[in-house]
RNA sequence: GGCCCUAUCGUCUAACGGUUAGGACGCCGGCUUUUCAAGCCGUUAAUCGGGGUUCGAUUCCCCGUAGGGUCACCA
C-alpha cells in the first residue's frame, strides 16, 4: 500500500532572500526524486513572515528554478491556507492538543498577546531518515513550543504539517538544519491525525572555507550563475553531485539521466564543500557541446558593443571557446585588450620581436628583420583562395626548420598581434586574412 | 553547554570485511613541430587518534578528538 503511494515531494523556501547557497541544491534533490518516481513535484512559497517576505524574492526563487529546468506541478502561497491552519488550530485546542496562551509579547513592549502553544506529550520521538538512517530525539525540552501568534497567524511548524498534509507530500527532502525541527512537527502531525511523511535530511553544503554558505560570505545566488554567463546545465548537473553521486564513473549527466540516475540512499552523510573550479570544468564541457549558434547567443553580450557587428568577431568563436571557463570571461578578455589585435594593427615593440634565442646576439634585430623579409615573400607566394592554416605552414615550416623555429616563428606571430602571448602566427594570419596580415609584416620590416 | 549528525587525497567521491585504497577537479611535470590557450599522457596526494570484534578492518562496536546542525512569538 505505502509502496504504491504515488510520490509528492516540495520544494519550500520562505521568500526572503535570492535562491542561492544550498537551497538550490535542496530544490533539485526534490525534482529528481518526484521525476524519478513519475511523482508530482509541489512549490510552495513559505511567506507567512510578512515582516520578512518580499516579492521580489518569490520572482527569484520562480526565475532561477525555471533558469535550471526545474518545472513544478503545483504552485502554491502558504499564506493562502491561513484559513485552514486556523480551523486546524481551532480543532488542536478543542481537542485538547493546544491551548491559548496570554503572555506579555516578548519586542518588550509590554502588550499582552494571545499565542497559541502546542501541549507537549514530552516523549521520545522516532523517524526514519532515508540518509541519517533511524533518529531518535526527545522532545521534552522543547517544552510548550508556540505553534501560531495568534490564532489567525500560524507559525512555521503548524503551517508546514499542515501544508503538507493537504498537499498528501509522501518525501520530505530538505537540509540537515531542519532535523531537529522534525520531532516537533511529527507531534503535530499525530496531534491532527496527519501521517507521517518520509524523510530525507540532506548535508549542508559548506563554503571553500568549510563554513556553511552564506550570503554573507558570498555565496552566490542561482542568477549570479546565470549573469556570470554559466549554463544552467552546467549548474545542474555540478550541484547534484554536491553530496550524491551515481556510484558509477560517469560525471556529465544531462537533466533526463540525472532523474534516471538519482537516488537518495546514496545521498551523502556529510557535508560537502562546493568547489568553483569543478563548476568551471562543467561549464566548460558544456560550452564545448553548444552549437556555434548557441554559442554566439550566450557571447554576444559580453561582447563591447562596437565589435558586435564585426565580420571578424564571428571568425573568434573557437579562439574564444578554447579560453573561457564562463561567458563573462569574454567581457574580461576584451577589456585586458587580448582581443584588440584582430580589430585594429597592433603596436610592435621592435625588441619584443627579437626571440630570446637571439637576444644576447648584438645583431639579432637585424636578423629577425631579414627572417621577417622571407616570411613576407614566402606567404605572398600564396595563392589568395589557398590562404589557409594547412597551406601556410607548408610555405613556412621549411624555412621556419631551416633558421630556427623560433627565429622565424616567434616574430611573425608578434609582428601580427604585437603580444608575447597569442594564438599562433598560421592561425592568425588566417584568422586575418591575406591582407592584413601581410600589411602588418611588411610595416614591422 | 544540552540534544542530534558526521569523519577516505587540498576538494567532490568509489571500494556486499580480503583491492597495489579506484575515479574526477585542481596542482605539478611531459608531449603536442615558437609563446599562450586547448588537447593528450603522466606524477604527487587520503582511510582523524586509541582501543576492541575478526584469520583479516576504510568497512562492525566503544571511547576520544575534530567539524557541523539546532536549541525564536524566523523559516
Amino acid at each position: 500500500m505505502e509502496n504504491t503511494k504515488k510520490v509528492v515531494t516540495r520544494f519550500a523556501p520562505s521568500p526572503t532572500g535570492n535562491l542561492h547557497s544550498g537551497a538550490y541544491r535542496t530544490a533539485i534533490f526534490s525534482y529528481l526524486y518526484a521525476r524519478k518516481h513519475q511523482g508530482t513535484f509541489v512549490l510552495r512559497i513559505e511567506d507567512t513572515d510578512k515582516e520578512r517576505s518580499k516579492k521580489e524574492y518569490e520572482d527569484n526563487i520562480l526565475e532561477s528554478l525555471k533558469w535550471l529546468g526545474l518545472e513544478y506541478d503545483v504552485f502554491v502561497r502558504q499564506s493562502e491556507n491561513v484559513g485552514r491552519h486556523q480551523a486546524i488550530l481551532e480543532k488542536m485546542i478543542e481537542d485538547g492538543h493546544a491551548y491559548i496562551s496570554k503572555e506579555e509579547a516578548k519586542d518588550g513592549s509590554g502588550v499582552i498577546k494571545e499565542i497559541v502553544r502546542f501541549k507537549n506529550p514530552n516523549i521520545d520521538v522516532t523517524f526514519e531518515d532515508e540518509i541519517k538512517g533511524k533518529v531518535t530525539m526527545n522532545t521534552t525540552d522543547l517544552g510548550d513550543f508556540v505553534i501560531a501568534k495568534n490564532i489567525r497567524e500560524p507559525l512555521f511548524h503548524l503551517a508546514v504539517v499542515v501544508d503538507d498534509f493537504d498537499a498528501g507530500i509522501t518525501h520530505v527532502v530538505r537540509g540537515e538544519d531542519h532535523v531537529s525541527n522534525t520531532p516537533r512537527q511529527i507531534l503535530i502531525q499525530r496531534a491532527i491525525g496527519a501521517p507521517t511523511p518520509v524523510y530525507a535530511h540532506l548535508p549542508l553544503v559548506l563554503g571553500l572555507d568549510k563554513q556553511k554558505l552564506s550570503k554573507r560570505k558570498g555565496a552566490l545566488a542561482v542568477t549570479d550563475y546565470r549573469d556570470l554567463g554559466v549554463l544552467p546545465e552546467a549548474l545542474l548537473n555540478m550541484v547534484a553531485m554536491v553530496g550524491w553521486n551515481p556510484g558509477t564513473e560517469q560525471e556529465l549527466f544531462t537533466k533526463e539521466e540525472l532523474v534516471q540516475a538519482f537516488d537518495l540512499t546514496k545521498v551523502q552523510k556529510s557535508p560537502a564543500v562546493f568547489n568553483p573550479e569543478k563548476l568551471n570544468w562543467f561549464n566548460r564541457e558544456y560550452i564545448k557541446k553548444l552549437s556555434s549558434e548557441d554559442f554566439w547567443q550566450h557571447a554576444l553580450a559580453f561582447v563591447p558593443e562596437q565589435y558586435q557587428q564585426s565580420g571578424m568577431l564571428m571568425k573568434l568563436e573557437t579562439l574564444m571557446r578554447d579560453r573561457i571557463e564562463k561567458f563573462s570571461d569574454i567581457q574580461t578578455m576584451f577589456a585586458d585588450g587580448e582581443f584588440e589585435y584582430f580589430f585594429a594593427d597592433p603596436i610592435v615593440v621592435h625588441n619584443q620581436l627579437v626571440w630570446k634565442a637571439l637576444k644576447e646576439d648584438e645583431n639579432g634585430l637585424e636578423k629577425t628583420k631579414n627572417y621577417l623579409k622571407e616570411v613576407v615573400s614566402l606567404l605572398e607566394g600564396v595563392a589568395d583562395d589557398q590562404w589557409s592554416i594547412e597551406n601556410l605552414k607548408t610555405a613556412l615550416m621549411p624555412y621556419a626548420d631551416q633558421e630556427g623555429k623560433g627565429n622565424v616563428l616567434w616574430p611573425a606571430r608578434v609582428a601580427l598581434s604585437g603580444k608575447d602571448k597569442s594564438p599562433d602566427p598560421f592561425e592568425l594570419a588566417t584568422l586575418l586574412g591575406k591582407e592584413t596580415a601581410l600589411r602588418r609584416l611588411k610595416a614591422v620590416v
